[in-house]
DNA sequence: AAGACGTGGGA
DNA sequence: TTCCCAAGTCT
């Protein structure tokens, strides 16, 4: 026990003696744990309490719960939301009733492989019940975290809470894995709170980066990622002999003078017979004759992924005259196009057809 | 990966 | 009052 970073032990004190008296704090039975897991899944302390308090009353064992018709469950479950956690966690204890004799099982995988059991519940009973040395990181594990080694990564990101969870793990004193994630959990919903931390009462105080450089307000970093835009592009796709149509975009911005197939930003997601029409017309008024290839190509644009796809082509265009700042390349030429390997894949597709 | 899933509490 | 949004799992 010595071996342990102090902080370690400082938490563990601070824990012992602040931590609230819950309800599933009464015993590990960890079919009790686990219902109360999954109750407090994006649902606060004081709005799980009544719920669960009927709720053990209602089906104290897990073949209770097991023998219960469904419309029971989501009866006691009414009011609390997300309502697949109810018929989820049923399904789930259903099993554990036939498969493991009505014993939650110990061994992550097969508890983790339950419906409605992720990471976090996953860790949380296992740890909680069972002392299994494994990590139970939900957004106060994130916030104390982040705060306190001072990591301004996105904890939203799934690959930051993985690399949460394995620094975690590393520093899991032994044998108390239970007290260990609690006690974080603990500290976040007291102390380590997200609008105003009481720093001034936290037992990690004096080690604590945010603490340290006052920059507990402004961690944990979350931000959401912009959804990604999404346009949706009727391209012409128009050959003549080896020759093909390009375009010479912007001197500013995205790809900035670089070559393009000709396109336009559609309305709606689908090549429709309006786009057709005016893409026509465009081809004729460049000067397309009859015997030069007309393609539409859809290009689907998010941020600057590029993905596409060929709709359709007719080969009944005009003949014309050739305007800047469009232009005829052949193969040669290709390196100086924007979205090249789309436009190689566009190639190659055209040959085969 | 991004949105859906419920409700209650805070801005 | 209305709007905004939390931070687990599934799809």
């Amino acid at each position: 026990m010595s071996l342990e970073k102090a902080w370690v032990q400082d938490l563990l004190s601070w824990y012992e003696k602040e931590h609230r008296a819950l309800p599933w704090r009464q015993n590990r039975d960890p079919y009790r744990i686990w219902i109360s897991e999954v109750m407090l899944q994006q649902t606060k302390v004081e709005t799980v309490i009544p719920y669960y308090e009927r709720f053990m009353s209602k089906f104290p064992t897990l073949d209770d719960l097991a023998a219960a018709p469904e419309d029971e469950v989501l009866k006691a479950w009414e009011g609390l939301g997300y309502y697949s956690r109810a018929r989820h966690l049923h399904a789930a204890v259903k099993e554990v009733s036939a498969r493991y004799e009505g014993r939650v099982p110990d061994a992550y995988e097969a508890f983790r492989a339950l419906p409605g059991v992720g990471d976090y519940t996953a860790g949380a009973v296992l740890s909680i019940g069972y002392d299994v040395p494994v990590p139970a990181v939900d957004g106060n594990v994130l916030r104390v975290y982040a705060r306190y080694v001072g990591m301004n990564d996105n904890v939203l990101s799934p690959k930051v809470q993985k690399r949460v969870r394995e620094a975690l793990y590393l520093v899991m004193p032994e044998g108390r894995s239970s007290d260990f994630n609690q006690a974080i959990m603990e500290l976040g919903a007291l102390v380590c709170k997200p609008k105003s931390p009481r720093c001034d009462d936290c037992p990690l105080h004096f080690t604590c980066v945010a603490a340290r450089l006052q920059m507990q307000h402004e961690l944990p970093v979350r931000t959401k990622s912009v959804s990604a835009k999404v346009e949706h592009l009727a391209v012409l796709i128009l050959r003549s002999e080896d020759k093909w149509l390009v375009r010479k975009r912007p001197t500013r911005g995205l790809l900035a003078n670089l070559w393009e197939l000709p396109y336009v930003v559609m309305e709606n997601p689908q090549i429709d017979g309006n786009i057709l029409k005016a893409l026509h017309q465009f081809s004729n008024q460049l000067g397309a004759s009859t015997k030069d290839f007309v393609w539409v190509g859809e290009y689907k644009h998010v941020f600057s992924h590029l993905t596409w796809e060929l709709k359709v082509y007719s080969s009944e265009a005009e003949p014309f005259e050739v305007m800047m700042p469009y232009r005829w390349i052949d193969e040669k030429d290709r390196q100086t196009m924007a979205f090249g390997q789309v436009f190689n894949k566009i190639l190659s597709a055209i040959e085969k057809w």
